[in-house]
DNA sequence: TATGAATGAGATTTCATTCAT
DNA sequence: AATGAATGAAATCTCATTCAT
């Protein structure tokens, strides 16, 4: 079901390679962009000759858009892994934030990757991604609905807007992880050097505000 | 005292030349990312030659700089006069959120181009524009100290907190009119077709949870 | 005697095999010329493996050769298999005329490439087919010598222009099987549509002309 | 009317340029073949840049057609030149045939060029040269036609046919002197060394046999 | 000052050939 | 002997920048 961007002959490969070759390309997108990556530069650093990463993927976008598909399903594993139906309100939102913060803090290349496919000039990419903002849409509903089952958020509160903020906030959060720009910004509200404890403070913040 | 990227032939053109250049040029980054955009179109769509735009700007990213700059003293400008110091927050918080969505539906190619500056790839650029985001920051810091003076917003609410929510919604909000991506997710909220409506109905949301 | 342009290995292998390889070849060569046909394509097409190719031919040119020498042979055992010493000249002319299209009919791919030996940057290849080329004028001087003797060629006539003159025909009729550039040609003069009676109504023709 | 396929910056250069690089164009793809020509060896023979080749042609199968276009109207001009309707028949045959000849000798790569079109591969561009074939069939109808009201060609003659051989005379020996395998093609008929009286002697061969 | 032709370094992509398994 | 992954040189095309007019 899930499209294949590579050839058969990644597939043969050793999947130690092929997540080397996976990561120097998120790396490396990250780093200089989707327009300014080089196909030269991903090989060089997955220790790869430049003429194999064509016998990988037919085009650079392909690389692409197989780097987004695995940013994509590390991220869902993620997502499911965080879940616990049981937990309340506001610990939710607090391991969420906090996974948030911790995953982008490990891989901001691929938050940087994920913050370029809001440019009109990758709009291309977009689609790749649509299915896991579904998704996280999906599980802010849910975590809001069973904030008010459970009292914790006030019954006044509009559902709708309160998902959309949680995700803003949660994406915001991410997105300060990869861009100077947002971390510079995040600082310029939280104190300098005070991001690290912004996911907790958030979460105290956000869960005081809708109860 | 403001730092000039343009050159001395820059300045002896006539005014409204100048202008149709960086609008050509701010449409073109907007469209076709910074890294994209292609000298000789901004040209082509301004309607000079090819050769004149270096003897306006020494290099492309003197001409990206200058057209940030610009982008950055139109905002400026519509901060300074939508600021209405009397008004409570919650006129407040409406009055900026719909100018937010306004402007940014006027020129979704300014939005474009400020959320290009976040990746890593256009770090350089970022400098540019930090100034204009720690004007914003301390104007929401006066909003929220505003609002918890007149008791609109609960005492117990962190103010930076909720400075950094406001910012990143009203953000939120005009990128969603330059990414289709971002739309897209803001529709998944708020329901397809009623975008139209997000900036009142987040504004009610806020102002309800803060209070 | 004949050189040989494949390896130790090519003999080897089940003669079935063999001749797949090279019909394959053919095919390639034929439809997408000299210096654009692939040797992958040819591998793939045969059924054998890419590395293969080259474990039975030393280089790309070395298979160019062996096909064009299989076609040679396969053209020569032709020519000889439809000579008749004992019929008249019309009827030989006839004969061959028709032959050499139903041949070009079946393997176009033979005669596209024999095109393509004509052309300056195929030179190197050329010599390859020169006895055969050779072979065919000595058949056309033969053909004339008998159709005088037995007057059904005027004695006045040209001899060696005559015999150019047929083997020019047959070769044109048989490339405009292979080329639509050629065919197109044909149906100019004979009528669209009426490609397939070309082969009899030239040989009306210049058997009419001859006496 | 007639397609352009070059861009405007290729009108603006000075026409001895222009003929420059078409002239450099058409030897290095008689030369090395449509698939085998590069583009730097045509920039280094016409003397120009690399880079400067793609602002006179947008891709290289631009710069193809355009080459064919020049040698088209360059045959299309010497048709007409050497049209003279008050011409007996054999005269005209004479002179079609040995101007022919003179031009092949001239500008053999054109005749390459020509020949190439031919070919399967490079059946993209015939449509570009079938207008001059249609033009060319039309000439040899009607010096047929005059050829039979003369008197000089017996009544009994198929006129298609005849004119088709004609065609075909004139391109053969236009090809001989392109190409080195059809060289030794006419040898083997008019003997070593004897190419250069092959129009006259075609020319007689023919006339007498149309009689 | 304005123009637009010219340049060349650099990017993607192709493919004959090699070689470890 | 057979396989197919790996290699890297080379080809087309792009575009910021320069410069003669």
């Amino acid at each position: 079901m899930a499209i294949r961007y590579h050839t058969a002959t990644f597939e043969n490969i050793p999947s130690e390679k092929r997540e080397r070759i996976l990561r120097a390309a998120s790396r490396v997108l990250g780093r200089d962009g989707i327009g300014g990556a080089r196909m030269a530069d991903v090989a060089a650093e997955a220790g790869v000759s430049h003429g194999s990463m064509f016998s990988y993927f037919p085009t650079k976008d392909d690389m692409i858009r197989a780097v987004i598909a695995r940013g994509m399903s590390l991220q869902a594993e993620r997502f499911a892994a965080s879940d616990d139906e049981g937990a309340g309100f506001a610990a939710t939102v607090r391991t969420v934030f906090r996974s948030a913060w911790d995953e982008a803090s490990a891989e901001p290349e691929l938050i940087s990757l994920w913050l370029s496919l809001s440019l009109v000039e990758n709009a291309r990419f977009a689609d790749a991604i649509l299915p896991l903002e579904r998704d996280s849409t999906e599980r802010w509903r849910r975590v809001v609905a069973r904030g008010k089952a459970s009292g914790e958020i006030d019954q006044g509160i509009d559902d709708g807007a309160a998902a959309y903020l949680l995700d803003a906030l949660a994406a915001q959060l991410m997105k300060s992880r990869a861009s100077g720009l947002e971390r510079a910004k995040l600082e310029l509200f939280v104190g300098t050097g005070l991001a690290e404890a912004a996911p907790d403070r958030m979460t105290d913040a956000v869960v005081a505000m809708l109860r």
